[in-house]
DNA sequence: GTCTATAATTAGATAGAC
DNA sequence: GTCTATCTAATTATAGAC
């Protein structure tokens, strides 16, 4: 019985973590890191605001773990599809990636909205974004698909800016999307037209 | 000495507002309509709470009034230029006009931070903003664009954030590119490489 | 682990002096 | 017109009951 109940009282806190992390994530990407309240953090989870100092410390350091979060969900989505890419032609894998990076933004628009928010203001939030989950991302993958595109090597950070929100604003902003377009991008078929715009646009096919 | 003094009192009434509301656009679209307070957007103006109160009503209508100000100088940005095309060839034009509104997203690059803030989240401040003054522009320019880029109806929405997204993301998070790239946007040199990368993107010359 | 109560700070709105 | 003082409500962080 002590195993027992010992299992069930860690997988308790665990989903009790869990909850809280993913209304983080859901708050502060809505309402940025100021906006959002650890009051309506816990009442998103469920539960209440002593629960986050227990089991986060801080609304710092919560919304790093959200930040943590969501650059894990890039990371295990982008590593599946690199293991399983059907094609060996440079070009069409550049355009493959480009489109799950797309599907990957209409899965968690929370991650760019996040990056908007951040990459705002020169503080030590977007400090510790950069460092820590950008730089080695966009170092190990942008020269890379600069290179398949024939890029100039000035023009890499163009490319990467003009990519990601090419990608990730319509769905960024879906809400405004539906109300001044009548479309609603979250809808399968709209992320696949999206993805095959982007990548065309990026990679046309030749 | 009458009509000197009261031109001096409104003339003075007038410079205030306008420090009032320039504050509010920076503050608003630094750190969102919440993360922003009346007290920070006071003394970044040089004055006090109780002006704002007394220019604009509430923290509500000085968003209001700030967004209104970001949507005036795009609209004077673009009739200028819609007025002074040096060409006349209808695809050479939406180029033109399309590097003309990345100029502007790198001088302003307040309005795109705004409409991702804003888009987010489905409110009556986003109602407000696509009624007001989203929705009449995309009906006017879009469909045009469009027509030039040889665009099928249904992927006007795609192509639409597409370009939002590639022209303005890099200037939206300029401390963040810099941090990243080392590249500073808002040089004259990188606007321009980016308004020609953008235009190459979105409408190939041939 | 979970939750309630509360302390210290800060928010937007208001009243009134000058 | 401008500014200070203050009200009510909300904020984060903390202490402690269970």
């Amino acid at each position: 019985m002590g195993e027992q109940a010992k299992t069930t009282r860690q997988q308790q806190r665990e989903a009790t973590r869990a909850r809280i992390l993913e209304a983080a994530v859901r708050a502060f990407t809505d309402k940025g890191f100021h906006g959002a309240s650890t009051r309506d953090i816990a009442r998103l989870a469920g539960t209440n605001q002593g629960l986050i100092t227990y089991h986060f410390s801080s609304k710092e350091a919560l919304w790093r773990a959200a930040a943590d979060a969501l650059f894990a969900d890039l990371e295990l989505r982008l590593r599946e599809k690199l293991e399983n890419v059907s094609t060996r032609d440079p070009r069409e894998y550049a355009r493959e990636i480009i489109r799950e990076y797309v599907r990957f933004s209409a899965a968690r628009p929370e991650l760019f909205r996040l990056m908007v928010d951040e990459g705002k203001v020169a503080d030590e939030r977007l400090n510790w974004l950069v460092d820590k989950h950008i730089k080695s991302r966009f170092d190990a993958l942008a020269p890379e698909l600069s290179k398949i595109a024939g890029l100039d090597g000035e023009l890499l950070p163009h490319a990467f800016y003009a990519l990601a929100g090419a990608a990730s604003l319509i769905f960024a902003v879906a809400p405004e999307c539906r109300r001044l377009t009548g479309l609603d991008p979250a809808r399968a078929a709209a992320v696949e037209a999206h993805a095959d715009f982007v990548a065309n646009l990026m990679l046309p096919s030749r």
